[in-house]
DNA sequence: CGTCTAGGTTGACAGACATCTATCTAGAGC
DNA sequence: GCTCTAGATAGATGTCTGTCAACCTAGACG
């Protein structure tokens, strides 16, 4: 459903610590997109109401209560997380559920660590 | 040099994964103001570059000539990182050398921890 | 003190972005 | 087919942000 790929396409294109050697403009081009993803209050809420939900998934109808926002605010969210990689979502009858797509977390993850 | 108190500053109110339970408005605002400031290939390519000089730390002069952009750009972007927690600067003489706080990485990296 | 280099701050500006209203699309039920 | 609900898309708008030119501050040196 995403349009753009994933980073998480493939392992070998990415992605050691950034402690370790500078990024390439490649690399920090995609990285930040998925970081600016995250750069949003509403999006990480809505990240951490899906991946927390019950069967690590939940529908739109959801999710939209926790917030005093309007429908087309919350799937515009949706879509930014949606693009980023960090979500997918599937439609079943009326509804879509969204899940988390946990190697684009992951990866992120490690890009983060440091040499403890 | 930071102004604002990096979430680091106590372990206690922060940071589980957020995949275990929803994030507070609180919670996910600062966050989102540590993952906006990542959400800038020239910030995280500053940062990279900061990261993984050689003893851990790099002065402005080092890394300004990495990038197509004037100084006032490349001090708005490290005063960015400096205010979300994540660099640190130290003046030495006319110069002023930066490094990564690695608590603040590693808060970052565990809250984007799931379940493998 | 004056002069220099390093690097930060201020303000303007074009483009990006969060939000809403209006509308459209997808699916279910009759 | 029509009607309904769920949820996405399009466009307008106010706000935010990356960038630069102009300027300021910090420190070193003579």
């Amino acid at each position: 459903m995403s349009k753009q790929l994933p980073l998480v396409a493939t392992e070998s294109q990415c992605c050691s610590p950034l402690t370790r050697e500078p990024l390439s403009e490649d690399q920090s081009a995609e990285l930040a997109r998925v970081f600016k993803a995250l750069g949003d209050p509403v999006r990480l809420r809505l990240l951490s109401l899906i991946a927390s939900h019950a069967g690590g998934e939940a529908c739109v109808c959801d999710l939209t209560d926790a917030f005093d926002l309007t429908g087309p605010t919350i799937s515009h969210h949706l879509k930014v997380l949606r693009e980023a990689g960090i979500i997918d979502g599937e439609r079943r009858g009326t509804w879509i559920y969204y899940r988390v797509l946990p190697t684009t977390l992951q990866m992120l993850s490690s890009v983060l660590m440091t040499t403890a």
